[in-house]
RNA sequence: GGGCGGGUAGCUCAGUUGGGAGAGCAUCGGCCUUACAAGCCGAGGGUCACAGGUUCAAGCCCUGUUCCGCCUACCA
């Protein structure tokens, strides 16, 4: 047997061997129904671009600590995998490729170019799913969806033509980020606004027929060429005589209105507003308001249109030196300023945003955002940790209509078509045969395509076969929980829950689980170009799946990003291999199977271990059922490592031995293969692997761990009771062990050293307890005698500790010099004396004797005899130390 | 500009109704004690950012200050 077990665990051969055992043998499948309770999780869908981040690594090991525990616990579990066809992102890769092989996406056509995505999916799509298994997580495979495939794509048409009937979607002309480099629009949160140090430019713009006129303050000067106004406040009364009147634009010489709006802010600039409507936001507004004409000199290209005159064909940013030259040459730049402001980036290239005016398609989202803000606030939908609630608030009130369509081709095309005959504008989930309106058969469909996140936020229902009624969603949906990263609140989940109260009449989730962000070990975003990226495949490939889990798990507290470094996960891996260990001693002794077994007639540690473990099992699951991963880890940590390994283990190894007789020997074998079976479990969640390599070596244990018992559900570990008074007594016994112990460290005595121990008290009940169980003391802290006495004459040549009211002496004659002892006793009554100051200060003030619950009160008392009591044992001790020095000295 | 989170041991962080300041790592000392040196046994180390306030009692509640991080926004 012992053989079997290698000296170190060695994850990688367990991790593929057990990984393709699972799910060969259909342990992540879920039956569709089930008489089991159903409890679903949607996997956040990774790009079919991605590769493998820690972010990735947090988010499925947490979903897949939540699968498995639920699975133990007994519920029919689904967890929905898929990947997500990333529109601009893949197409972007794509023509990455195409580039370096000298065709451009054009010269192929839409077609063709869509075959070549499909062809790059099917060859690199499947990278991150493999990935996503190296991780241990427990999918249901065989239901794996992608938003492209023919079910997804059938939800999104029949979404956009309900929408569309309903009025909830719209196609229109408005201002619209745009990305010159995707040549697409971008929704408002596909912008990333960064702080630039840039310019605030003065230029004048002389009133018609003169040379003088308001001044007015740009960022962007190039923006003027398209200026169509110049707006003041109608109350600023520098410019009251020059509304109505027009203005000479400089470079073009159109001459323009100077109007009065309540939207400009006297106190900034110079109080005189440019206005151009193609090019911003507010102007567009103003200038609607105005009826005020657009022009648009910016192309979508980002280069000058015609309409920008001579500067036609210009970059933009060109552009913007070129104007400021000639406006400079006619005097009419009056000031440059610096000035930061925000400048949006597109998310996917970077590039510098230019707001455009533009023709797209809208979602209406406001009756949407009502139904998801009302979920939260019922409590149908719980967000973990509540203070996300606020954000999720916030940003649904304040919601604006959300662009949806893309000038791109990877994507789910739009199901619009306009007849070419009449113009006429059909929406319909299938290409319709003809015009209704002119029965024309000559219809063009839309070109562009949906946001990605169109169809990700159908994801809850649109997997399990929406719109067909399936029992797949009569049994998973509404979902359990979803658990995700805050970035894509907005994004992803905000849209789930409308898109899901809207066609499912029923919230999406009913937790939402935001998890931290994973930084480096100095708090830093992890990205390629600053090269602090830590790869967990590196990291799986050096420390194995379970030690990256179990960090990741230990780290996962509410509300605060994980700093990783790969010093803690060697750390963990230590741990794994700790487990390894001390099965593999288990194993040495426990060769039967005592799955069925009575507890009576215990030892003390055995005792102790069970209520430990009753306890822990308990703890475990209160902490996963309120998502607080770290407590769940750093408690097993705990028991296993300290309270198991480094207590129990050596507490019974001389039983184990047979040193104590048959029946403690076969009782401790029974509780610790208990402990052990039970750990193995409470454990497995978040080491699946370590856990189902050691449960097949535990005897009896047949089967795949994933199918065991949940140690609270199970009728035996249900036998096993608390018990205080265990807890208590060998609280007592460790104290005395950890004591001789410290006096052992603290005189620098060799471990090899066997020491004789008296101890004295008056407690007979302590008395009792030291005699049944001195075996125990003198194993661990290697004694060569030991006893108890009435307390009586402190004997000489030795040094003290206290445990309760137990005076305990290890006599060092001709081992230790004195002074040794006086000093160690000397800092601890020092430390003594500091604890009874603080209560004496506490017990001497009325207002806390009066006012405070009696039981608080009592236990200050109490705690200060106690301390009081020690401290004069010691005292006494020191005092006869020093007169003994003293003695032999004279 | 608005909002949110954080500041606890050298480092990274726990601290769940306010009631004797904790863990891991690092450091120091001692151990090849037959499961494990990826280990065992000990030790040292903190004005809980700062200043006030509430309370018998504050790391925890309130106010202000300061530093760091994030989200968000239409001052051109």
């Amino acid at each position: 047997m012992e053989s079997m077990l290698s000296k170190g665990y060695e994850p990688h051969e367990v991790e593929k061997k057990w990984y393709e055992h699972w799910e060969a043998g259909g342990f992540f499948a879920a039956p569709d129904q089930d008489d089991r309770p159903g409890y679903a999780i949607v996997i956040p869908p990774p790009n079919v671009t991605g590769v493998l981040h820690m972010g990735h690594a947090l988010n499925i090991t947490l979903q897949d600590i939540l699968c498995r525990y639920r699975r133990l616990r007994g519920d029919n579990v689904l967890w929905m995998p898929g990947t997500d066809h990333a529109g601009i992102a893949t197409q972007n890769v794509v023509e990455r490729d195409l580039t370096a092989a000298g065709i451009d996406r054009h010269q192929l056509g839409r077609e063709k170019f869509i075959e070549k995505v499909w062809e790059w999916r099917k060859t690199y799509g499947s990278a991150i799913i493999n990935q996503l298994k190296k991780l241990g997580a427990s999918c249901d495979w065989q239901r794996e969806r992608f938003t492209m495939d023919e079910g997804l794509s059938r939800a999104v048409k029949k979404v956009f033509v309900a929408l569309y009937e309903q009025g909830l979607i719209f196609r229109g002309n408005y201002i619209i980020n745009w990305c010159p480099r995707c040549m697409t629009a971008l929704a408002d949160l596909e912008v990333e606004h960064e702080e630039h140090e840039g310019h605030l430019y003065h230029i004048m713009y002389p009133i018609s027929g003169t040379d003088n006129g308001p001044v007015v303050a740009t960022t962007r000067p190039e923006t003027m060429l398209g200026d169509t106004a110049v707006a003041v406040n109608p109350e600023d009364e520098r410019y009251q005589n020059l509304v109505g009147k027009t203005v000479d634009l400089p470079l073009t010489h159109r001459q323009i209105p100077v109007i009065a709006d309540a939207y400009v802010d006297m106190t900034f600039g110079t109080g005189a507003l440019k206005i151009t409507p193609a090019h911003d936001p507010n102007d567009f507004e103003v200038g609607r308001v105005h009826n005020l004409p657009s022009i648009k000199v910016i192309g979508d290209d980002g280069k000058m249109t015609a309409d920008a005159g001579k500067y036609k064909g210009l970059d933009r940013f060109e552009c913007r030196k070129a104007v400021l030259k000639d406006l400079d040459a006619q005097g009419l730049l009056v000031k440059v300023e610096s000035h930061d402001h925000g400048v949006g980036h597109c998310y996917r290239c970077h590039t510098v945003v230019e707001p455009n005016l533009s023709r797209q398609w809208f979602v209406k989202v406001g009756p949407l955002a009502e139904k998801a803000l009302a979920a939260v606030q019922d409590g149908r939908t719980r967000i973990v940790p509540e203070k996300w609630e606020n954000d999720y608030y916030k940003w649904l009130e304040n919601i604006r209509d959300w662009c949806i369509s893309r000038q791109i081709w990877w994507g789910h095309q739009i199901p619009a078509w306009t007849c070419t005959a009449c113009g006429r504008l059909i929406v319909a989930e299938e290409a319709p045969a003809r015009c209704p309106e002119c029965s024309g058969t000559e219809l063009m469909q839309d070109p562009d395509v949906l946001d990605t996140w169109f169809s990700s936020a159908l994801w809850p229902f649109s997997t399990m076969g929406w719109p067909d009624n399936t029992p797949l969603l009569k049994t998973f949906y509404p979902t359990s929980v979803l658990v995700t990263g805050f970035d894509i609140l907005f994004f992803w989940v905000a849209r789930m829950m409308m898109m899901g109260l809207h066609f499912m009449d029923d919230v999406p989730f009913h937790d939402v689980y935001i998890h931290a962000l994973v930084r480096d070990e100095h708090g830093k975003k992890m990205s390629k170009s600053t090269g602090n990226v830590i790869d967990p495949l590196t990291v799986i490939e050096k420390f194995g799946t379970d030690a990256l889990r179990f960090t990741l798990t230990a780290f996962a507290a509410q509300g605060r990003d994980i700093k990783l470094s790969e010093k803690r996960i060697e750390g963990y891996r230590n741990f794994i291999n700790k487990l390894w260990n001390a099965a593999r001693f288990s194993f040495m002794h426990v060769k039967e199977d005592y799955r069925n077994t009575d507890f009576s007639g215990l030892s003390l540690p055995d005792r102790w271990i069970l209520d430990r473990l009753k306890t822990v099992s308990q703890n475990m699951s209160a902490a996963i059922d309120t998502y607080r991963f770290n407590d769940a880890a750093n408690d097993l940590y705990q028991f296993v490592w300290h309270e198991f390994c480094d207590w129990y283990l050596e507490l019974i190894k001389p039983a184990l031995y047979g040193n104590k007789g048959e029946a403690e020997q076969q009782s401790s074998q029974k509780v610790l293969w208990r402990v052990l079976h039970d750990t193995l479990i409470l454990l497995h969640p978040i080491v699946p692997f370590v856990t189902e390599e050691i449960w097949h070596i535990l005897p009896g244990a047949d089967g795949s761990i994933m199918r065991a018992t949940f140690p609270t559900d199970d009728p035996a570990s249900k036998d096993i009771s608390f018990d205080p008074d265990a807890v208590r007594d060998m609280g007592l016994i460790m104290a005395v062990i950890t004591g001789i112990r410290n006096i052992r460290g603290e005189m620098n005595i060799a471990p090899s050293k066997a020491l004789e121990v008296m101890v004295q008290t008056l407690d007979d009940s302590l008395t009792g307890l030291l005699e049944q169980n001195q075996e125990f003391i003198i194993d661990l802290a290697r004694l060569a005698a030991f006893s108890v006495h009435p307390m009586g004459e402190k004997p000489k040549g030795t040094a003290t500790v206290i445990v309760e009211d137990a005076v305990i002496s290890v006599f060092l004659e001709g081992i230790i010099d004195f002074s040794q002892e006086a000093a160690r006793l000397e800092k601890e009554i020092a430390k003594i004396d500091a604890e009874i100051d603080k209560l004496d200060k506490k017990l001497n003030n009325p207002g806390f004797v009066n006012k405070a619950p009696d039981a608080v009160v009592a236990k200050v008392r109490d705690l200060h005899q106690e301390f009081a009591d020690k401290k004069l044992k010691l005292a006494g001790n020191l005092e006869k130390l020093q007169s003994l020095q003293s003695g032999t000295q004279s």
